[in-house]
DNA sequence: GACAAAACAGACCGGATGGTCTAACCTATC
DNA sequence: GATAGGTTAGACCATCCGGTCTGTTTTGTC
């Protein structure tokens, strides 16, 4: 792992990092060439090699950082014990989620590339597989403790269930962030939050 | 359009088209190479370039003959004008497209390539796009029409209602058809059916 | 100032892509 | 049997991809 030990400036890491984000929001994480990155950074390509072992290893970068900032801003779901709140918490760290979302549209896209269940039900490959595989136990876990307190219906099995939230929700925020890039089509977040919850219940309440 | 011109024997068209669709199923639109393709058909590139354009122009054909051969054997949805029979005809439909799409597993993985939600909202691109524009007004059509019998929510844009049920559909039926792929885990395709019409009146009745 | 090592620039590589072109091959007509 | 035109095989092309490599500059040390 060359770029723990190889110390790069913060100014290089952070644009090459910003290449990277941009390119692979506007081309998603299979259409994001390494070289447009490169060239966007202003770098060379011999100090990029220098730096990261391949186009793997930045991204694998890339994924840290934005699963640090999403953490760092939304921290995770804690699901109660009592019942009667479920969905309430569920909503208002929706809530949060979104609000993350639109003041960071770019990186929210590059998140949105690997939770996409576009390949099959395949979550990301290669670099994109650890943190993917957290965000799915977390997800899992959140969808049996609602199970377990009788918030949720039992009788799909989760790995349907929780594909079935991945890819309405997908489409439901592409909707959201669609309006919100958009400054001529003004939306309501707190009325799509309440919407988008009120859809998760119908589908996922028992 | 040479492709009307020249005319292709049938053998040829043939085997260029299955090539084209077994490599499109398992590398999807975008992922498919046209070079592969002309490998796998077992003619030679000066001869699949003489009677084609270019990869786009084969892309048309093959969609085309997609697209014809889901409606000969499916047909079209007629919404009836009795609200109580809505989501009867609703459910035989599907029950049909699951039937052929069991029986046409590659067929039916090149049109959920189209379908499915990735990249953003936009519908097929280049060659995919007009069989995709019809299916998408004759959706939009059967939504209206379900509306004003009163049968589906008006209070949410249809053009999202759309976006939501492609989404899930397009989930639902990838769990079906690994099921279908996959001998070891047999799968009652009624039930499923039943199970999928539920989740759609879930989340689309009024 | 000398020297070594770190940092970098960019030409280059092999392999993929979609697409072109020419030489040859059939086959029908005279 | 010669000729012409439809048909075909596959070498070739430009462009892109991720990645390597060599030569040069910058920086730190004595």
């Amino acid at each position: 792992m060359r770029s723990r030990s190889r110390r790069l400036d913060e100014d290089k890491r952070r644009s090459l990092i910003d290449a990277a984000i941009e390119e692979i929001a506007a081309n998603g994480m299979d259409g994001a060439s390494y070289n447009r990155i490169i060239e966007r950074s202003g770098l060379s390509k011999g100090a990029v090699y220098y730096y990261f072992e391949n186009k793997e290893s930045l991204y694998r970068i890339v994924l840290e950082e934005v699963e640090r900032k999403f953490l760092e801003a939304v921290g995770t779901l804690r699901i109660p014990d009592d019942r009667d709140a479920f969905w309430g918490v569920c909503r208002s760290y929706y809530r949060k989620a979104i609000d993350f979302a639109a003041s960071n549209l770019k990186t929210i896209e590059v998140v949105r590339g690997l939770v996409d269940p576009s390949r099959g039900a395949s979550l990301g490959r290669g670099a994109a597989l650890e943190p993917m595989r957290r965000a799915e136990r977390w997800v899992l876990y959140a969808l049996k403790k609602g199970q377990d307190l009788g918030a949720l219906r039992t009788d799909v099995e989760p790995e349907l269930l929780w594909n079935m939230l991945r890819s309405l929700g997908h489409t439901m925020d592409s909707w959201l962030f669609e309006r919100l890039r958009d400054d001529e089509r003004p939306v309501d977040a707190d009325a799509f939050v309440e919407f988008a919850i009120d859809v998760y219940r119908g589908v996922l309440s028992p």
